[in-house]
DNA sequence: ACCAGTCATGTGCACGGTCACATCGCGTTC
DNA sequence: GAACGCGATGTGACCGTGCACATGACTGGT
C-alpha cells in the first residue's frame, strides 16, 4: 500500500506538470503499476467518481452517452471494483457463507458446487468453511470464522443437529438456511430462514417421503422382516429417514425394531448389514448408498445372493449406484437442485420454484423374498 | 452505512460531554446498535487506535500491561476486526481461491477440504469458483470472479490443460499452485507457483509412478494383455497415468496399444471395460475407481469372474473401493495432504515436506491370468 | 413567464482499518 | 553529561467506494 502510493506519487497525479520542469524526476518508466479505481475511470470518462459509482450500480437515471463513456474508460483502464473497499462502504460483503460437516460426500460436495454457481449467477461470493461436527468448539470456529467475514447469509450442508443448535443460540444476524432438512418443522429454529429438502415440494418432509417410498417398495414386493441401516443418530437427515421407514412400516402393521446405526460409509454398512442379516432380516433399507454397498458386501460374506435372498434399497442414488451387483434400487436426491434452491431462499427471493418430486429408482436389487 | 453513522453520532462519541447541558438528546435508548471498531477500543482501553491495531497484528514491542488492557477492551466490546477494512487498508484479502473443474466428485472434494482447513488455520479464508472446464469462457469467468476478490493465491483443483492454458495466458499477479500434477515438469506455466501431486515427493512424477505401480502389478502376475482406462485426454492427471502405463510396459516388452477413453464417471467406465474386454484384455488398469467399477461390472456381463478370468486395478482408493465385489486392487491418493501441501506451497513457507509415497494397495480383483 | 418537480450530475464525508512518520522517555556510550 | 539509539506510543493521511445532500438544467402546468 505505501509503495503503490508512492509509485502514484511520483508517477501518475502530475506528469504533465512536470514534463517542462527542470524537476528532477526520472521519465517515469513504471508508471501506472496500480490498478485503476473510480477515480482514475471518472478523470479518463470526464465526469465525477460518483457517476462512475452511478454506473457500477446500475443508477437509473444517466445518460446513455455518459453511460457508455464512462464503461468505455473502465474497458480502456481496465478497471476491476475493488471488493474490499465496495463491502466497507456498502457494509454489505456479497459473500454467502458455506458451513459444511461432510465436505467429501457425494451429495454435499454437489450441493456446494450449485450453491456456488447460483450465488455468482447473483453476484454473490462463497467462501466455505468445514467443522467436524463432532466438537462444538470447531463448529462455532467454523460459524465465528464466516462471521468474522460478514457473510450475508450461510447455507448449512449435511446439518446435525449440534450445528442448528450452536446456530440458534448465537442468534447472530445471519440469516441461514439448512440445505437438507430441519429437524422440526413444527419449531424452526431462531434465526433460521427456511429449510431446501433435495427432493420434493420444498418442505422438511421430502426426507421422510423418500424413506416411506423405499420402505412401501419392500414391503410391496412381499417383505415382513425389513431392516433398516440408519446414519449417525445427531444428523437430521438420518432422523427423517428413521422416521419415514418407521411410519410406513407402522402404516403397514409391520414390525419396525429391524435397526442398526451407521456412520454414512460403506465400512459401517457392511458392519450394520451383517447385523441385520443375523437378525433375520431379507430386507434392508440402508439410508445411503455407500451403506447399501457395504450391506451388499455383507450379503455376499453370508452366502446371500441379492436380490433373491435379500433386498436392498439405498439412497440418493450417486452416479455409481448403476453399476453396484446387483445395480441398486435407490432413492433417487437432487443435490444440485437443493443448492439452487437454498440460495434462492436465503436471498429472499419471492417464490422458491417447486422441485421435482422424489423418485424411487428400481434396479436389480430388489425382489419379494425367498419362500 | 448511512443509519448506523447517524446512530453513532447521535450517541456514542461524546456523551459526557452532553450529560450536564440542556442539550434535547433523548436518554438514547438504542445506544450502540454498531459493532465496535478500534476507535471504540482503543477509547475503552485509554490508548489510540494505532496501539490497538498494533495489538492486533501481534506488534513486537508493546508493553504487556497495554496488551492485556486492549484485549480486555476486546472483550468487552465483543470487538471483531472487519476484515474488508483491513483488506482495503493493507491491500491484502486474506483470501484464497480454489478453481475447480470436478466439484462433485471424491478426490476434489476431499482436497477442497484439506485446503480450507490449512487456509483457515493460518488466517486465510477460502472462496470457491466452479468451471465446467470444457468452455474458455466458463474459465475465465471463474478466475475473473477470484480476481475480483483479489484473491493472494490460486489453488487449481482437478487441473485440465484447458485452466493451465488460461492461467498462463492471462499472467495475472496472482501466484497459483495446482492440486495434483503439472502438465509437463520442464516447462512449468508461468506465473504457477508449483505443483502438488496427492502422492509421493511433491513432484509432479507421482501420478506416473503410481501408474506403473498399477501396471506392474499386472505384468508380475503374468499378464501381457493389460488395457488402459484413461481418464478425459484433456486432464492432466489422465495424461500422466497414462504414460506411466506406457513407461511400464515399455520396460517390460509389453504392447500398450490397449487403450479405451473414458470421463471418470463409473458409466464411462464400463463401456470401456467392454471393449477392452472384447479386444482380448486379461487385465485392466482403470484411470480411477469408478471407472473400474464399471469395468467389474462389465466383466459380469461378459460372463468373466474377476479376479480369475479378469485382474482390475483402479485409481485413487475411494472409501468404497474395498466393499466393491470383488474388493479393489486400487493405487492410493492422498487427497488431503495434496490440499495441505498446496497451501503450503501457495504461502510459500520455506519446505514443504515430503509425503507419503504412492502406495498399491492389493486386494481382491487382481490375480495371475487364466491358464 | 414563473414555479415546482424531476432528471442528471457533482461535492464531501464516512466506512474501519493500516502505514509512515513524529514524539517522548529512558538507558548507553564515550 | 551530552549525544545517541531504541522501545513504546500517538498523529494524520490514505485505501476505494457508496451515501446524503446540493446543484443546475430542463420540463410542464398554469
Amino acid at each position: 500500500m505505501r509503495a503503490r502510493g508512492a509509485v502514484l506519487t511520483g508517477g501518475a497525479p502530475s506528469p504533465d506538470n512536470h514534463q517542462m520542469t527542470a524537476d528532477p524526476v526520472p521519465p517515469a518508466p513504471a508508471r501506472r503499476q496500480r490498478p485503476a479505481n473510480v477515480m482514475d475511470v471518472a478523470r479518463a470518462a470526464g465526469v465525477s467518481h460518483q457517476t462512475v459509482s452511478r454506473v457500477l450500480n446500475d443508477h437509473p437515471s444517466l445518460r446513455p452517452g455518459t453511460r457508455q463513456r464512462v464503461l468505455d474508460a473502465m474497458a480502456e483502464l481496465d478497471y476491476r471494483p475493488n471488493a474490499a473497499a465496495r463491502a466497507l462502504s456498502s457494509n454489505r460483503s456479497r459473500m454467502i457463507g458455506i458451513l459444511s460437516t461432510a465436505a467429501g460426500e457425494y451429495g454435499p460436495a454437489s450441493s456446494v458446487a450449485a450453491v456456488e454457481s447460483a450465488a455468482r449467477a447473483r453476484g454473490y461470493s462463497v467462501t466455505i468453511a468445514n467443522a467436524d461436527g463432532l466438537s462444538r468448539a470447531s463448529i462455532d470456529e467454523a460459524v465465528d470464522h464466516l462471521a468474522a467475514l460478514s457473510a450475508e447469509g450461510l447455507v448449512v450442508v449435511a446439518p446435525q443437529t449440534r450445528v442448528l443448535e450452536t446456530l440458534s443460540k448465537r442468534s447472530f444476524g445471519i440469516p441461514w438456511v439448512t440445505l437438507q432438512a430441519v429437524a422440526d418443522p413444527d419449531s424452526p429454529h431462531e434465526g433460521g430462514v427456511g429449510s431446501v429438502a433435495p427432493v420434493g415440494h420444498g418442505r422438511p418432509l421430502d426426507q421422510v417421503i423418500g424413506a416411506r417410498l423405499a420402505t412401501a417398495h419392500l414391503a410391496e414386493a412381499g417383505h415382513r422382516r425389513i431392516g433398516h441401516i440408519t446414519g449417525p443418530a445427531d444428523w437430521i437427515d438420518a432422523a427423517q429417514r428413521v422416521r419415514g421407514f418407521r411410519e410406513e412400516l407402522a402404516s403397514r402393521g409391520l414390525d419396525d425394531d429391524l435397526l442398526a446405526t451407521g456412520d454414512w460409509s460403506a465400512a459401517s454398512g457392511h458392519r450394520a448389514g451383517r447385523e441385520l442379516i443375523e437378525r433375520g432380516a431379507t430386507a434392508i433399507f440402508a439410508g445411503n448408498d455407500q451403506m447399501a454397498l457395504g450391506a451388499l458386501a455383507a450379503a455376499a460374506e453370508a452366502g446371500l445372493e441379492p436380490p433373491a435372498e435379500l433386498s436392498i434399497v439405498g439412497f440418493d442414488d450417486v452416479p455409481e449406484a448403476a453399476f453396484y451387483r446387483p445395480a441398486l434400487t435407490t432413492v433417487r436426491q437432487d443435490f444440485s437442485e437443493a443448492g439452487r434452491r437454498a440460495v434462492a431462499l436465503l436471498l429472499g427471493e419471492s417464490e422458491v420454484a417447486p422441485s421435482v418430486e422424489p423418485v424411487l429408482i428400481v434396479r436389480g436389487s430388489t425382489a419379494p423374498p425367498a419362500p
